[in-house]
DNA sequence: AAGATATCAAAGATGATATCTTTCTCCTGC
DNA sequence: GCAGGAGAAAGATATCATCTTTGATATCTT
């Protein structure tokens, strides 16, 4: 299929790229997908950047040779995966995305949920990234990361009282310890499984056991800025382990009271 | 699943912010996003399960009071997204999908790609995932990952002087010992990596390179059916990073060969 | 003759196009 | 600053094309 070059814009758009590499349709021979296709691949091949301009949807039909249905169906699924943006209003359009954890992390949400993924195993994988997470954090964390979390550990002590308050800062120290590791698919990857596992209420959550918690993060800063990787990995280990139990129990709970088996 | 009758009166639009905080309203509230996020929300909780048939676009249209352009922009969302299956002819339409790494990975590969990580980053999330894995395979497996494990060596070996059929062996041994966990977390997440950082050409593969790869799979397989598994975690951990190092190399010179820097 | 199989045509559903109105934004001219 | 115009997506409607299932018919086999 040939790109039109239809040139139809006034000004000189230098982000006007054709698409030109034809690339093997996947098993779709929708046209829509087809364009899906080339702008990922584009995307892949780095002639097409975050930032850059796509056009509109009827200049992508031009572009193409569709009709503008086909290239609306175009964005759509390209806007779905999280690869374009698309503004409406004069000046408008689609543009290359800038990474967004949260689709991704809906995408993992959604799918774990259509396998069937038990909240045991989703805590088990996440064991294992915080683990890593906390490792690399005692090797990498930079002093404004240091600074970042002792910011979060005195926000959750004021917090201690207020049940919601302290959930979302405690959540918010287990993604910056990930953020620390200075590993952004380690901390995509525990965004997602945090969408998943962390629940919004907390009911488990005792001033005995916010307490515990509290301590438990204090020490992991600790060893991340006395640089331990062994020993922060311990730590979160623990630490995950019994966050594990509880959130396990939480759902067994919930499961039961609902219908009896799960 | 609430179907609104609301036909579009251009001049009644009662409400504009229908949608809670925990449901991510992606732009402003168009229906078609309406659509999507009800779909969304049943399968979440429950009332929509794999395998449930939604609807045509006609009826989909009909039932939430829209035109068949916004039903069919939803179900290209949720088709984007993995959430439905459509199927065209008689007795066709959208139904709810069966879980689709693929999907899943593509979309994993495109965020990271948009993110700028880098190779190293990615290998090294998948080595904290590959040695959990490997881990809890060790504990896990049953006498069908065995036999799954030692098929794959037997596979691997008859193509070991075949450098396209080996690494496609291999990397299929690996998934097996993520498959081996019974953890499908861990297994998506390990697909996605894969889908990134895993080479359709494997240019520094020699036969030297091939030989010790599959010795070290041999002992993996050994130490997971001898359920030792610290001494999984340990060789795989070891094994990864080996193969980081070939990675990483392998994309600084391909990097270099187009630009200067990465 | 009963059942299985192959073939063909109709129905139903998406794929695609064209044209229109509405609504939302940005930008420009006061 | 503010109102209005222009650009662009959002949405609606009608229509045709193409593909697939499905059911009916016909033929072959047992």
């Amino acid at each position: 299929m040939a790109a039109k070059p239809a040139r139809s814009s006034p000004a000189s758009r230098p982000e006007r790229k054709p698409f030109g590499r034809n690339v093997i349709a996947f098993r779709s021979p929708t046209l829509s997908t087809q364009i899906v296709t080339q702008v990922r691949d584009a995307l892949f091949a780095k002639e097409l950047r975050p930032g850059d301009f796509l056009g509109t949807e009827k200049d992508l039909a031009e572009r193409f040779g569709v009709s503008r249905i086909v290239a609306r169906d175009a964005l759509r699924t390209l806007e779905a995966q999280g690869i374009v943006e698309i503004k409406v209003g004069s000046g408008g359009g689609a543009r290359i995305a800038k990474g967004n954890a949260r689709l991704f992390a809906e995408a993992l949400a959604v799918q774990l949920d259509l396998a069937g993924v038990t909240a045991a195993e989703i805590m088990d994988a996440q064991r294992a990234i915080e683990c890593h997470a906390a490792e690399l954090a005692a090797i990498n964390a930079t002093a404004e990361d240091h600074a970042r979390l002792r910011g979060l550990l005195a926000d959750a002590e004021a917090k201690i009282d207020d049940v919601p308050a302290f959930t979302r800062s405690s959540h918010e120290f287990h993604l910056a310890v990930a953020e620390a590791s200075h590993n952004r698919a380690l901390l995509v990857q525990l965004i997602s499984l945090q969408h998943v596992s962390w629940p919004s209420q907390n009911p488990t959550l005792t001033p005995r056991v916010a307490r515990h918690v509290l301590d438990v993060h204090k020490q992991l800063a600790a060893l991340i800025e006395m640089r331990d990787p062994a020993g922060a990995r311990r730590l979160m280990d623990d630490h995950v382990k019994m966050i594990t139990a509880r959130r396990v129990a939480e759902h067994r709970d919930k499961g039961s009271a609902k219908r009896d088996c799960c």
